[in-house]
DNA sequence: ACACGTCAAGCGTGT
DNA sequence: ACACGCTTGACGTGT
């Protein structure tokens, strides 16, 4: 089991995500930023690694404008030695990693330029991976996308679509049950039909499900993964921030509410990423508890920062 | 030095 | 028709 955090760490004064205006987009701009951000995202990766985090979520954000027409400078090739470095890092010492490419990445959109440009974020996306050399274990996640009135035809289109991806992006999509739209079940469904693993959300599930209880959705996601190409299930975990808008994310890990759900857990193997406001500081308080029960080895003191 | 309006992209909901 | 949340920082202009 691994646990993780999403794309920022708020203890180092370094982020593998800074941008800029497209405004003021030029080929030596992207270069420098490119340059701090694969530095920072190697440091952070090694930060993790000291603090026994060995899942992380890489923002969108690495390559800055890295799906659109406008960025023509050859970063795939100028960062080759950097995103393979990274890549040997994270097999040396048995990281997992995931990108979640944010709400316009949309593949069942009736608007066929909205496809094409979800598909071109998605290319983008994945071959930071094949640079980093690694493997289909480690995925890109996404939601199946709109409803659009037709909950049967956007699953459709979804199929289609999916059906049609490169080869490099098809084998690490993976879909997410979300909080409103699309539940476990229909991603079964789309599982079903395709073979996609399901990645499941348990704060999602909380808020939409058709009455399967938490360790029975765990159950099922989790026999949508393929144990050498997909590698053990990823999910991720939050909870109801008390006293706020129902399907708003928890500030901080509530740790009884954490325990309670590894219970539910049982025995099944995963790992888990903590969508939780307060980063690598929950992150450390998972690991504490899941040490308690024995489902981590012991690890390194956190060193002092 | 600091404040604050704004930033590539989509969708559904609420007013 | 339009603003908002999603996820949130931080860019970049104006003072």
């Amino acid at each position: 089991m691994r646990i993780g955090y999403p794309c920022v760490n708020e203890t180092l004064d370094c982020t593998s995500t800074s941008t800029f205006r497209l405004a003021s987009y030029t080929d030596e701009r992207l270069e420098l930023t490119v340059a701090n951000n694969l530095r920072c995202l190697l440091q952070i990766l090694e930060w993790n690694v000291a603090h026994g985090l060995l899942f992380f979520r890489i923002g969108s954000g690495v390559v800055p404008f890295g799906s659109h027409p406008i960025n023509t400078f050859p970063w795939q090739t100028r960062f080759a030695a950097e995103f393979r470095a990274i890549g040997d890092y994270v097999q040396a010492h048995s990281l997992r990693i995931s990108f979640h490419p944010d709400q316009f990445v949309v593949l069942n959109s009736p608007d066929a330029s909205i496809v094409e440009r979800s598909v071109q974020e998605l290319v983008y996306q994945g071959s930071m991976l094949d640079l980093m050399g690694l493997d289909s274990t480690h995925k890109l996640q996404i939601h199946v996308g709109g409803l659009y009135n037709d909950r049967e035809l956007a699953i459709s289109r979804f199929i289609a679509t999916y059906q049609r991806l490169p080869e490099a992006v098809r084998v690490r999509l993976v879909i997410e049950n979300d909080d409103r739209l699309f539940s476990l079940h229909d991603c079964l469904r789309v599982h079903a039909a395709v073979g996609i693993p399901v990645l499941f959300d348990n704060f999602h599930h909380e808020c939409l499900n058709h009455g399967e209880t938490m360790a029975e959705a765990l159950r099922l996601a989790a026999a949508t993964w393929h144990p050498t190409r997909d590698g053990v299930m990823m999910m991720d975990y939050s909870s109801q921030a008390p006293g706020e808008r129902k399907g708003k994310h928890t500030p901080t890990l509530e740790d009884n509410l954490f325990e309670g759900f590894l219970r539910d857990l049982g025995d099944l193997d995963v790992d888990i990423m903590l969508e939780i406001k307060d980063k690598e500081a929950s992150a450390h308080r998972a690991c504490a508890t899941l040490r308690g029960a024995g489902l981590l080895p012991g690890v390194p003191a956190p060193a002092a920062t």
